[in-house]
DNA sequence: ATCTCCAGTTCTGATTTGGAACTTTATGCA
DNA sequence: TGCATAAAGTTCCAAATCAGAACTGGAGAT
């Protein structure tokens, strides 16, 4: 099956993954709401490659969620700013990070001592 | 950058994604939530691939989400079940289900009238 | 004996990624 | 003038992952 094809599905969770429930998607989403807007900000911090990013961007401009607005108009440049739509997106981040903190503290970066 | 190195990462959420932060992973805990406990059941409900739903499941064990019990001794066979700490993921797929409410209504099938 | 069920595993071709280089428009500087 | 840098993408190729279907193996049912 394609994950395409999820966005008709009868279960709301299903819907919503069609959407951003992908690594990168959900990477991104925590980045807005970190306060980034700019491509490579999402590059550098999610560390997803360029492609991944330029693609999910697109989509999540397209469905609404990100809003694409020029910052910049000599040398056009534009940054991503969430919608209304997008922050309300924002308890579901809160829960994963919130049972992340609880259930995957940490550990100590293994080269470290 | 790979997947699996999110699991370090200073960010709770990434941290949580590098784990179940996978399209039919969050599918299948969906299911859980449902309800359902066996291979198959997984496999036609969210209509991943069996190599897929075989792969999810185990990764699930192994992070302590879901717990492999025996139902049947005679032909060996298994079911999965929420732990405690997968229990409390449902928080999370709450918010999702919330938002997709909202956001993602369902659209009639394309074809039917 | 043969069929069916369940829980996986295996195989192959198609799709998606990762990683790095390249493009375009414009600024800084020497 | 000429070179370097910056932002936002795009393009290319090799490698990883996935979809779809078939196959395995134990066990009860017909």
């Amino acid at each position: 099956m394609k994950w395409s094809d999820l966005d008709d599905n009868w279960c709301p969770v299903a819907r919503t993954l069609s959407l951003v429930g992908d690594r990168w998607t959900l990477l991104i989403l925590r980045d807005c709401f970190l306060g980034l807007s700019k491509f490579d900000e999402f590059a550098n911090s999610t560390g997803a490659t360029r492609h991944v990013i330029s693609d999910r961007l697109k989509r999540l401009v397209e469905a609404g969620i990100l809003e694409k607005q020029a910052y910049s108009d000599r040398p056009k440049r534009y940054e991503y700013i969430l919608t209304e739509k997008g922050r309300e997106f924002g308890p579901a981040l809160s829960a994963f990070k919130d049972w992340g903190k609880k259930h995957l503290p940490i550990r100590r970066a293994s080269g470290a001592v």
